[in-house]
DNA sequence: GTCATTATAGACTGTTTAGTCAATAATGTC
DNA sequence: GACATTATTGACTAAACAGTCTATAATGAC
């Protein structure tokens, strides 16, 4: 048998994503992800190949932890109206305490126009979260927290541009308040 | 008397803005400059300083002419929802059209945590666009065409980021028509 | 035309970059 | 405990990087 591995893949890539939400993937330096992650250079060109195959073992991992707390989120609300407003406040939450903002949005903006794999990424980002948001707005409709008005799949879909629009808001100097006024707004289309 | 300028900075400044539109600040090497803009390094560092300096003007230029536009595409229409409707249908062009996406929206992202001078301009940015969404609010509240539901400049301010997220949205593989259907739904808030 | 002054071109510098490699360490099997 | 196999370490490489410098060119003043 082989020398075992000294880490933990997931636990390694928790840290890079750290690292390349904070300073994106051209502004992190593989010895930035030296240092995030503990590990030497070869045991990172070892276990995920190069700097972009980290990067989209990073978002990848990202996402899978963000899908399955969003999904807590939204089903532990009464409501599909609760289930929405919680999702805005941990929105607003992240956009007003964490300068670094998502991974997914950053990746979207630095990187998707250019890497057809980081566009999957997103791509497949944004159909889980608005599928997630459809199946609230379903169960607001069907329980009455949600005026049925329109088509519910556009309503999903709004309501995933608002989050990435709250998220961009607070890169501007939007304040928790002003946020949630502005957030207030948005969830008035469910009225 | 001394040799004259062989260029408008204008001119050079906007070809920088795309060149910084399209790669980011970090993705954008000197050399990439050099090539957009035809200018030599030494006429490049000696007419803006360095690369930062050259990044800030160049989003300042950027934010000056997008302002004039955004100034006449709210002014040229009828009612103060037509002209909140007609940036929307803008902006979804943009988005829709340039994969690249708007160069204040990247600079939020990629730099305004850790620049303090880039974090300037983009929250500037904001108080212009807010500030001419909130007259157009107005507006719309005066002419009828828009309703007067709860502060105007929190409806501002929510316009402003709808924009900001349809431009996001647009980054993660949504159509032309996906886009107008997300938007529709933000401008039921004037309802 | 000469001079002072600033612009330009292109070579140059030291640093940082992503990625590789040879030497060594740690494991299960036999 | 020797072996085959894989992980790790840290030095190494070639290229790219931001920024500088020297030589030369272009101007208005005089």
């Amino acid at each position: 048998m082989a020398r075992p591995r000294s880490f933990d893949s997931d636990v390694v890539l928790d840290k890079a994503v750290e690292a390349f939400r904070g300073k994106g993937f051209d502004g992190t330096s593989v010895e930035d992800l030296e240092k995030a992650t503990g590990l030497g250079r070869a045991s990172l060109y070892g276990a995920f190949g190069d700097k972009r195959a980290l990067y989209l073992a990073a978002l990848r991992r990202y996402q899978g932890t963000k899908d399955i707390s969003l999904l807590q989120t939204l089903n532990a609300a009464k409501t599909g109206r609760a289930a929405i407003e919680k999702l805005f406040s941990v929105v607003i939450e992240e956009a007003a305490g964490d300068p670094c903002g998502c991974l997914l949005a950053n990746a979207a903006s630095e990187r998707a126009a250019h890497d057809a794999r980081v566009a999957r990424c997103v791509e497949d980002n944004r159909r889980r979260v608005e599928g997630a948001l459809l199946a609230a707005v379903l169960r607001g409709r069907a329980d009455g927290s949600v005026k049925a008005r329109g088509e519910a799949r556009a309503s999903a879909r709004f309501l995933f541009a608002a989050t990435l629009g709250l998220r961009a808001l607070g890169r501007t100097g939007c304040d928790r308040a002003e946020l949630r006024a502005a957030a207030g707004e948005a969830l008035r289309t469910l009225d």
